[in-house]
DNA sequence: AGCACGCCGACT
DNA sequence: GTCGGCGTGCTC
């Protein structure tokens, strides 16, 4: 007789083996109340294994909380791969496999009662009752001429209970309950129109040719790379189409819904007749909403999901395709547990369900990249806009020189750009500003001593935030007044250092008092449905010039877009990561691509410190494969990813000494029976020594191969009790490196 | 001796 | 997480 293995809820990651009652149709993946101690638990079925010989005796299940398994075996084995690969608790992956609102046994459908008329009454009885009760004569002559002679009892009004349980008594209606769907869009004010399929160029034709090869026999992964403009939206419309037609069920993963509303829209606007065979997933779900989703899914009735990173857990049946869209965003990794990347998750996912998967970008990561160099993955290009447009035109702003000219330290804008925007402004095109700071300035420095206002907890300093006159930290979010004269020497005359979003909007309106400017930025957008009420009054020309951060770097589609600016294409380009030269590349690849999307020519101008920077100017020449080839050679020589597998070991405590003392008992620990070829970095302060009031320290490790070095981590923190106010925190395939 | 309190290990 | 065993230390 096999057992069930089950993980018990909690944080205490408890494992335990229960007998299975006869008649338990237990399987993988089903939700369990098992007895634990004297009380009793809920608990995930992990496997039925058969009898590990123990010296006491096994107790039983006690009930199935659902009858079915809600993990698929797909999913169950994904999740085993991921808490091993990337060190994470089971629990943490049962978590993301079942939502919380799944989880919690509360919640259930929603019903609502509908009173239903089977039959018109006898005449004698309307008569009788419309004498005797005019309430129940009522109610009945309303549902006599309701749709199909049945009306939602919540809509009957106040007041009519005691008539409807008269009615039901006395056998002239019956009381349904149905399921409601708590719809996420339900309050969607924007109207969708339906959109047909476009006519393919012959590239875009070869591309979903060979995506629908591999939705009827899944082989390798396929990386779709194509340039800004060249649709890919459209293939994936169609490939997925193609996918519902063979009867099989599409994931769409998007970095973050919010970011991309243009590409959830497109999606919704080609399956508009089938709104409730589309389901999105994405964190502003209430509990009941993500419950009904959730199983809308499950259950097959939702055939095409489109969602953020933790979508690709999304349990769909007879899955055919997941698309991957624009795959090197940074965002799929999650930095909570588990610290999963939801492309790599992608393609295991795919690899074991067995689909098509399509990894689509007009930067690929280098890691992806590298796969399709070693054949590992499938290579698709579409190098051309499927308009039939030219590139941008992009022009590159030495601010040295312009600083020179301008006589002062940090012109913000060159004149160059300036006139490109009062000829747009002319010729009543619009344009698109990007800057990636938000705020005002930068910082607040005193001129005669140097300081600089910094948050108390992080190793930050302050941004100046005009429009609510304060001090904000952009790591904790802490908030402080501003100083009148210098905290340090008491001079009064501290000044705003460097710029952000708001000044550049401020000075902008000054240049030019004609145009109309908004402004998209975290903070501008903090208000529900702020970025879709822009983005709209943008597409309507109501706006001339959008100002805005990385928000709205990549999707967005407008035709009468005919310059970008990049204020500061260095920002990025100087921190301490190894992928800085890429993610600049990248960032400017995407903005330069949201010029010249219509019949007009597009110009992108780019203000730089460094015009020399390889990152600049490839992107200056849409030059991916020109990119690629230096930064893989760098990449190559000193062992960083694609060719190892890089990892963080962070130590943080609000005691400086204590987390640091952990890190090098940690360090000292991992060069013990290291695996061959592990790269293990000292111990070092991360560079955001302090965040959130906490004192960081990490260890960098590299190494050819992940499972060695992920499990040689791992053993070592098993084997190590670490102090209680020091937080250890180890990030496989790390991203973010601050 | 009797009992409150807190630490710690086990929980199938 | 939660239960209970057990040692400590204080009181009757």
């Amino acid at each position: 007789m096999p057992n069930a293995r089950v993980l018990i809820d909690g944080p205490s990651e408890l494992v335990f083996d229960y007998a299975i009652p006869a008649g338990f149709p237990v399987q993988p993946g089903c939700r369990v109340r098992v007895p634990l101690r004297k009380k009793s638990a809920t608990g995930t079925v992990l496997s039925l294994a058969e009898s590990p010989q123990e010296d006491f005796a096994l107790r039983e299940l006690e009930s199935l909380v659902d009858p079915e398994p809600l993990i698929t075996p797909v999913l169950l084995k994904t999740g085993r791969w991921i808490a091993d690969y990337y060190g994470s608790s089971l629990e943490s992956v049962v978590r993301s496999l079942l939502p919380e609102a799944v989880r919690t046994e509360e919640n259930s459908a929603k019903t609502r009662r509908i009173a239903v008329l089977d039959a018109p009454p006898a005449e004698d009885v309307l008569a009788k009752l419309e004498k005797r009760a005019a309430r129940q004569h009522a109610l009945l002559s309303l549902l006599m001429h309701a749709p199909d002679r049945r009306l939602a009892v919540a809509d009957l009004g106040e007041g009519s209970n005691a008539a409807l349980k008269a009615l039901e008594k006395a056998g002239l209606l019956r009381i349904e309950t149905e399921e409601v769907r708590r719809d996420p869009e339900a309050d969607g004010v924007e109207e969708i129109l339906e959109s047909k399929p476009l006519v393919l160029t012959p590239q875009q034709a070869k591309a979903l040719e060979v995506i629908n090869e591999s939705i009827a026999t899944p082989g390798k992964p396929i990386l779709l790379l194509g340039v800004t403009g060249s649709g890919k939206t459209e293939v994936y419309l169609q490939a997925a189409q193609h996918a519902l037609d063979l009867g099989k069920t599409v994931l769409v993963l998007v970095p973050e819904i919010s970011l991309t509303p243009q590409t959830v829209q497109r999606f919704k606007a080609r399956f508009a007749g089938m709104q409730d065979k589309v389901a999105v997933l994405h964190s502003n779900l209430s509990q009941g909403e993500r419950f009904d989703e959730w199983h809308r899914i499950r259950k097959g009735v939702a055939r095409i999901v489109i969602g953020a990173r933790s979508a690709v857990f999304a349990p769909l049946p007879d899955l055919g395709l997941i698309l991957v869209d624009e795959e090197h965003e940074n965002s799929y990794k999650q930095e909570n547990p588990p610290r999963y990347h939801g492309r790599d998750v992608a393609v295991l996912r795919a690899a074991f369900e067995p689909c098509a998967v399509v990894l689509g970008s007009a930067t690929p990561s280098l890691e992806s990249w590298q796969n399709t160099r070693s054949g590992k993955y499938h290579l698709v290009r579409l190098d051309q806009r499927a308009d039939g447009q030219s590139m941008p035109l992009v022009r590159v702003v030495d601010m040295k020189l312009e600083a020179m000219k301008q006589k002062g330290p940090h012109p913000i804008l060159s004149d160059r750009l300036r006139t490109a925007l009062e000829r747009r402004l002319e010729k009543g095109e619009q344009s698109i500003l990007f800057l990636n700071r938000r705020g005002f300035a930068r910082s607040l420095q005193c001129p005669k001593c140097g300081h600089v206002c910094q948050c108390p907890h992080c190793a930050v300093a302050l941004t100046y935030h005009r429009t609510d006159d304060r001090l904000v930290c952009h790591v904790c979010g802490h908030q402080a007044v501003v100083p009148r004269k210098c905290p340090e020497c008491h001079d009064p005359s501290i000044v705003l250092q460097g710029y952000g979003t708001q000044k550049v909007e401020d000075v902008l309106q000054r240049l030019l008092p004609k145009a109309k400017f908004a402004r998209i930025d975290a903070d501008a957008m903090r208000r529900k449905h702020a970025l879709r009420d822009t983005l709209n009054a943008f597409k309507a020309h109501k706006i001339d010039i959008l100002i805005g951060t990385q928000m709205i770097a990549k999707g967005l589609h407008f035709p009468n877009v005919t310059l970008v600016g990049i204020l500061n294409a260095d920002v990025g380009l100087h921190v301490p990561d190894f992928r800085a030269g890429e993610r600049t590349f990248q960032l400017l690849t995407q903005v330069a691509g949201r010029a010249g999307r219509g019949e007009l020519e597009g110009e992108v101008i780019v203000q730089t410190f460094t015009p020399h920077s390889p990152s600049i100017q490839y992107a200056r020449q849409h030059d991916f494969d020109g990119f690629s080839d230096q930064e893989l050679e760098f990449r190559q020589q000193f062992s960083f990813p694609p060719f190892a597998h890089c990892a963080v070991l962070t130590a943080r405590s609000t005691h400086e000494r204590r987390a640091e003392f952990t890190l090098q008992t940690l360090h000292r620990r991992l060069l013990e029976n290291a695996p061959p070829h592990l790269n293990i970095g000292e111990p070092l302060p991360s560079p955001l020594v302090k965040s959130h009031g906490q004192f960081r320290f990490q260890i960098t490790l590299r190494g050819p191969a992940a499972r060695p070095l992920s499990r040689h981590v791992q053993q070592v923190l098993e084997k190590t009790s670490l102090p209680d106010d020091v937080t250890v925190v180890f990030d496989m395939d790390a991203q973010n490196f601050s």
